[in-house]
DNA sequence: ACTCAGCTTTACGTTAACGTAAAGCTTAAG
DNA sequence: CTTAAGCTTTACGTTAACGTAAAGCTGAGT
């Protein structure tokens, strides 16, 4: 028998440095539903998944809500065609957004490297300044 | 002679198709310093270089007070070696979070992949039920 | 002289994503 | 029994990044 394991609200929290606020928040939110034992809250390994998966859009510029939709999709029956199409769209052009920052994260590298260089070879003349 | 360049604020945000108002404020939060004739903005290639940095840094999560301060940074004498020093500590900082975008950029693009390939499955089952 | 487009400042409004405080339940430890 | 830790709900506060009027200046065209 493998033993699902459940975590609080409080080791979720501690698990990905966030508050427990911000775990209230985004179940207001309807980004996640925990189970309840009594008045509190328990997590499963599926709503750990999921906070990884919001904490990852987050990073990467999503809002919120955009999360949800994305969520929404993702659990619905998928049943009819225009739906499909839907999210083939929708998946389209968020793999946009996507090529869009690796390209400017591309870019930004190559400035932080120009930057770089620079501060490192005033640091040399700097040195060289001092030994004389 | 190479003619300068020149733009008004109306011009500046079609070509970047954001509102004057948005570039009046990143103004207010002194990211742009545009020269003046008479009452009005001009901006020049330099300006038009660094609202498109802000565009790029803000398509990447940063805040505006970030991109303020690296763009301190950047126009600073960078003399002394703490200075130099504190540079090169924050280019790393930027560098890990980037290297933590491209780590989210990929793991999304993979599970987009796979609601594609689910999708498009879909898709063709949902055909062959009405080709019979 | 007048209008109109485009610019200006000033100022209050708005939204997202929480922070923070207050007040109360609950369960294991002393 | 009573702390204490950890959970709960409710509710008001906060910050960033603008949106949205309102009211006025200004140069080109008719």
């Amino acid at each position: 028998m493998t033993q699902e394991q459940q975590y609080s609200i409080g080791e979720l929290s501690r698990l990905f440095d966030i508050t427990a606020r911000s775990i209230r928040f985004y179940e207001e939110q309807e980004l996640l539903v925990p189970e309840r034992q009594g008045q509190s809250r328990i997590y499963h390994l599926k709503d750990k998944v999921r906070l990884k998966l919001i904490l990852r859009g987050k990073r990467l510029g999503f809002s919120l809500a955009e999360i949800k939709t994305l969520f929404d999709l993702y659990d619905t029956n998928l049943n009819s065609a225009p739906q499909l199409e839907t999210m083939l769209a929708i998946t389209e052009q968020k793999r946009a957004v996507l090529n869009q920052q690796l390209n400017d994260i591309q870019m930004l590298m190559i400035e932080l490297d120009d930057v770089e260089a620079r501060c490192k070879d005033e640091l040399t003349e700097l040195q060289r300044g001092n030994n004389l």
